[in-house]
DNA sequence: CGCTTGATAAAGCAGATGCTTGAGTAAGCG
DNA sequence: CGCTTACTCAAGCATCTGCTTTATCAAGCG
């Protein structure tokens, strides 16, 4: 069963994927911890408009962010990343199966066929 | 390294299955092959709309549409979705790497410490 | 205390997105 | 031939997005 909470959670994901400063910013989180002010470092746009994108990967679930001094770490949640991976392979499975009936039906017309 | 191109078919690929009713099409396509109007039915939304999900869906390259009388027979792609699995895995890869270098760095300095 | 740093909040704006309705078009059916 | 079916095209519209700029705030530094 499909449930309106889970919809709206791969919403989000699928949404924050779809940015390619998000995605950078996600490959850049997977090798480690970094601040808002370094993630906005290599870009031309403001440190605001990162902080928007961390915003929205937050909200996803991708990210979390702490506190240490004056800055706000951010770090990866790989669990959402799982939750989208999953999805992604739920179709595939279905999909794959279609093509090993179709597969395994096509062998037995030929075996009748001989 | 990364291309122009490639960014943008990861644009494309995730802006089409941040949509709920996208999501669901491509889940249909899995079983099995559909037209326009089947696709339609279940939804309170006009077939128009549900076209240009499918017009979104194929420019991302998730799902062809082919010509059969006057129907216009939807597939699922299933190369497109590989493309998003491999991105996800990327990063995945990367952060387990990273967590697999801390612990056996933890795992020396316990040895080091014993 | 004032000044800088790292960050968020809020308002504004051009452009994209998700629908709608109305008008076509091409294929099959009487 | 007209009528229906399955669909696309096009225009319009409300809402969402991705930025910008200006303002604000809390933490540390002299």
């Amino acid at each position: 069963m499909r449930t309106a909470v889970e919809d709206q959670q791969l919403d989000a994901l699928f949404t924050a994927l779809s940015d390619r400063t998000r995605r950078d910013i996600v490959a850049r989180l997977s090798v480690g911890d970094a601040t808002v002010k370094d993630l906005a470092e290599p870009y031309a746009m403001s440190m605001q408009a990162v902080s928007q994108h961390i915003r929205v990967l937050e909200r996803s679930g991708l990210i979390s962010q702490g506190r240490h001094r004056q800055t706000r770490p951010c770090r990866l949640e790989p669990a959402a990343l799982e939750a989208a991976l999953s999805w992604i392979e739920g179709s595939r499975r279905t999909w794959s199966d279609r093509i090993d009936r179709l597969e395994t039906h096509l062998a037995r017309v030929q075996e009748r066929e001989r």
